[in-house]
RNA sequence: GGGCGGUUAGCUCAGUUGGUAGAGCGCCUGCUUUACACGCAGGAUGUCGGGGGUUCAAGUCCCUCACCGCCCACCA
């Protein structure tokens, strides 16, 4: 053993040999007959591993390497999601790159291409799971496209069309005329824009004037159908009831009154548009009025806005509405104005709202026993603000768009006759459910790609058959994940798993913080503020950098922090070193066993057993940060500075108790670390005497409670020592036993270089002086917990007799 | 516009039920004859964002203001 640790080479070394060791798969080391079970959020199969995934990865690992430990039948399951229109965005753009479209290559060309691509993106987003130490089921890798997936996704649409609670209508939904689908709203990222807001005047066709309306959209004036204002808006009160010329298209509208309009807003009057507006659409539908639409599935003016616009840019139409509106007087003024635009999250391109028809998933009847199982804490979130969020997200769930115009996706069960009859069926039907007709369409359109990922923690298992792995395994126990998530995946998953195999797939959902850049922005690749996790890796080791991400995650952002990483590499380093003394000083002929004679060998293993019992609570709060700091302090201050310390003389002499206690304890500490370290915990276990099973399969400490008395044991030691280091004053110890452990711990000569009596002095007569306050002051004599009052008394006690002790 | 969170040492952050502020890094001082200098021991540094309130006692509970961040959102 070297002294110095390095985790490059020995990480990967560990990594395959856990593989093919099959000390991954799902059950290994179960002594026990509860399932514990993790379905990893699939990543995507277009990129690679962000930072995000790599303290997923980490939280996950540890939860899951400790039930192992425990004995639990551990199953972690792994995968990737097809990811719809991420995955097609992607393709598509190298398609135009290459100067050609998907358009020209066609469908089934297309889809071709895009299996082709991702043959090499899931390997490279495997085997970086791997370089973490992530211990997923390798051999279990599930993805969206499987044919048996496909069974499960066809199954669910299938059973929601039964029950009534699928249908398709015609509604304004959001187009991204680059990918040209309709998108959810969940899809669309508002970003702020500079724009103009035109106000134009419309002619009243009395002849008594205008009303003069706001837009930014001024194509849109052409597929105008009416112009709102508030009902109790007096300025316009007056105009309730006539009628309008629409610009350049002179069709005549009526003014209406609807109170969804905005008096303050604008010129307090809104031209309606429910052809290319979410409001209007909805204030057109309350009205009665026409639906015109102008713009294409291209996001240019279609042939409706007549000869002279049809096929222009938006952005040109515009400008030749505007030049109309000046030329007939019309336009009153033009102002600059920045307001935040819908985009679409994978393009960026505008959002276009249009009137189109799709299908729909109604959500009141899937969402209300998701509500209960909420409100009942069947499954919680973690941290409880998000529990609360879930709740508020599912009450307000809108119906669900489920179909998108994509060819890179689950295509709908749905087939049209000749005659237009639908027949929904899984598997596929051969006629017409109604009339009988063989000659079927499919209907070419494929489902938003959450509809598929909702399923992922039983269609993983073989859902919808009835396998002996979903009764074994579902439902699962935790769910990890990040904030913007929750309600495109979680509640999804929730209220899928409720309705088709009755119970939620998992009892806790944590909400992991979002890890930024050192300099507080986002991390993200068009921002260059990017950091790959295997950078961090390879510099200092997978152990480092899951012991880095866990202790900086909180349930807040956090910052990426180059410290906390390196904080964990020392561990693994002091941790290797202090291994190598006990394993050097025992021999290989010594064998771990408990036999401790004295104070500090009790102590310790009374240390380790508490320190375990802490770890433990810390990872059933999932409070990871706060274990890693247990496991530092365990490690540096309790295990090295002062047991290694203690015991150091005694393993040089050969003292074959002192090793064998030595040997146990370690293995004690090594098996504590290793859900966080498990590489050098390994590899060190690997050094150990003796022949044993891997750690990573070995039994979690038990509770030991025989030691449990002599947990504080060394307190009076440790504060003699620090007054020592101090300020040179020797406190009296009580026992042989303290006085020994304090000799070979401290040593005179180092410690003497920095006693300042004088300055000790000043100290203490200051504390001194504060607790007398304090115990003269009545109120907190009175008042105070009785506990509270006596710990202050012994405090002066002591620090009255270290002053007394100090050398004049 | 709505919801949530943040503001604590030079930096990154902890602070459980109110009991008189901590860690790591950085900095300063002193230590290497057989675990580790990726180490050991010690030290300095805080009006806990501002203001008000409750309490014997507030970083912690309440109100308010300021700034920062995230999520959501149909003011055209």
């Amino acid at each position: 053993m070297e002294p110095l640790y390095k985790p490059d080479g020995v990480e990967q070394r560990w990594q395959q040999t856990w593989e093919n060791e099959g000390l991954y798969a799902a059950g290994a080391g179960r002594r026990r007959d509860e399932s514990y079970v993790i379905a990893i959020p699939p990543p995507n199969v277009t990129g690679s591993l962000h930072m995000g995934h790599a303290l997923n990865g980490s939280i996950q690992d540890v939860l899951v390497r400790w039930h192992r430990m425990m004995g639990y039948d551990t199953l972690w399951q792994p995968g990737f999601d097809h990811a719809g229109i991420a995955t097609q965005n992607v393709v598509e753009k190298q398609l135009v790159a290459e100067g050609t479209s998907r358009q020209q290559i066609g469908r089934d060309a297309f889809v071709e291409r895009t299996w082709e691509w991702l043959g090499q993106t899931g390997r490279t987003i495997m085997d970086q799971y791997r370089r973490l130490g992530a211990s997923v089921d390798y051999s279990r890798e599930r993805f969206t496209m499987d044919d048996p997936y496909i069974d499960a996704v066809m199954t669910f649409f299938t059973r929601l069309w039964d029950r009534g609670w699928i249908y398709r209508a015609n509604r304004i939904v959001n187009w991204c005329p680059f990918h040209r689908t309709a998108v959810s709203d969940l899809e669309v990222v508002h970003e702020d824009m500079d724009d103009t807001l035109t106000f134009a005047r419309y002619p009243f066709t009395d002849g008594s004037g205008s009303i003069t309306i706001a837009t930014v959209r001024q194509a849109t004036i052409l597929a105008d159908v009416a112009v709102a204002v508030h009902p109790d808006d007096e300025r316009y009160r007056h105009a309730i009831g006539k009628e309008v010329v629409v610009p350049v298209v002179g069709r005549t509208v009526p003014v209406i009154a609807d109170p969804r309009v905005e008096p303050a807003f604008g010129s307090g009057a809104l031209k309606i548009t429910p052809g290319h507006d979410p409001l209007d659409f909805e204030i057109g539908r309350d009205h009665d009025l026409p639906q015109l639409a102008v713009i294409g599935l291209d996001g240019r003016m279609c042939d409706a806005a007549g000869p002279e616009f049809a096929g222009l840019d938006q952005r040109e139409a515009d400008d030749r509405v505007v030049a109309w509106l000046k030329e007939h007087d019309q336009l009153e003024k033009r102002e600059h104005y920045r307001h935040a635009v819908g985009t679409c999250e994978r393009c960026h391109s505008r959002i276009e709202p249009l009137v189109s028809l799709q299908w729909w998933c109604a959500m009141e009847e899937l969402a209300r026993p998701a509500i209960e199982a909420l409100q009942e804490r069947r499954v919680r979130f973690h941290p409880e603000s998000q529990h609360r969020f879930a709740i508020k997200s599912l009450e307000e769930a809108p119906d669900w768009c489920i179909s998108r115009q994509l060819w890179w996706g689950h295509q709908l069960p749905i087939w049209y006759c000749p005659d237009g009859h639908v027949t929904v069926q899984w598997p596929a039907p051969d006629a017409c459910a109604e009339c009988g007709s063989g000659a079927l369409e499919r209907d070419p359109d494929v489902l938003d790609t959450w509809f598929s990922s909702a399923l992922w923690p039983f269609a993983t298992l073989g859902w919808p058959a009835e396998t002996a792995e979903v009764a074994r395994y579902y439902p699962g126990d935790v769910n990890s994940t990040a904030r913007e998530i929750i309600r495109l995946w979680e509640n999804r998953m929730i209220f899928s798993g409720l309705f088709l195999l009755g119970e939620i797939p998992f009892s806790d959902v944590i909400i992991h913080s979002t890890v930024l850049a050192p300099d507080g922005r986002r991390m993200s690749k068009s921002l260059g503020t990017g950091i790959d996790p295997m950078e961090p890796i390879d510099d200092h080791g997978a152990d480092a950098t899951r012991y880095g991400l866990l202790k900086i995650s909180s349930t807040q952002d956090v910052r990426f922090s180059y410290g906390a990483i390196e904080e964990g590499r020392k561990l693994a380093n002091k941790l290797w070193n202090v291994a190598r003394l006990i394993v050097t000083a025992a021999g290989p002929e010594a064998s771990a066993a408990v036999r401790p004679r004295d104070l500090e060998e009790r102590w310790i293993l009374a240390r380790l057993d508490a320190a375990r019992e802490e770890v433990e609570g810390c990872w059933h709060r999932f409070e990871f940060s706060a274990a890693t700091g247990v496991l530092y302090h365990l490690t540096f201050d309790d295990f090295c500075d002062w047991y290694a310390e203690a015991i150091k003389a005694r393993l040089y002499d050969g003292d074959a108790d002192a090793a064998a206690t030595a040997l146990a304890a370690l293995e004690r500490l090594l098996a504590v670390l290793h859900p966080v370290l498990p590489h050098v915990t390994e590899e060190i276990w690997l050094n150990l005497p003796a022949q044993r099973p891997r750690l990573i399969v070995s039994p979690w400490p038990e509770p030991d409670s025989s030691f449990a008395a002599d947990l504080h044991a060394l307190d009076r030691v440790q504060e003699a020592a620090q007054t020592f280091r101090r300020s040179s004053v020797q406190v009296e110890l009580g026992s042989d036993d303290e006085r020994r452990i304090f000799a070979a711990v401290v040593r005179p000569d180092r410690a003497k270089a920095n006693g300042d009596a004088e300055a000790e002095r000043a100290r203490l007569l200051k504390e001194i002086a504060r607790g007398e306050d304090m115990l003269a002051n009545a109120r907190f004599v009175d008042n105070a917990p009785p506990q509270v009052v006596e710990a202050e008394r012994e405090k002066l006690a002591r620090y009255q007799r270290e002053l007394e002790a100090l050398p004049l």
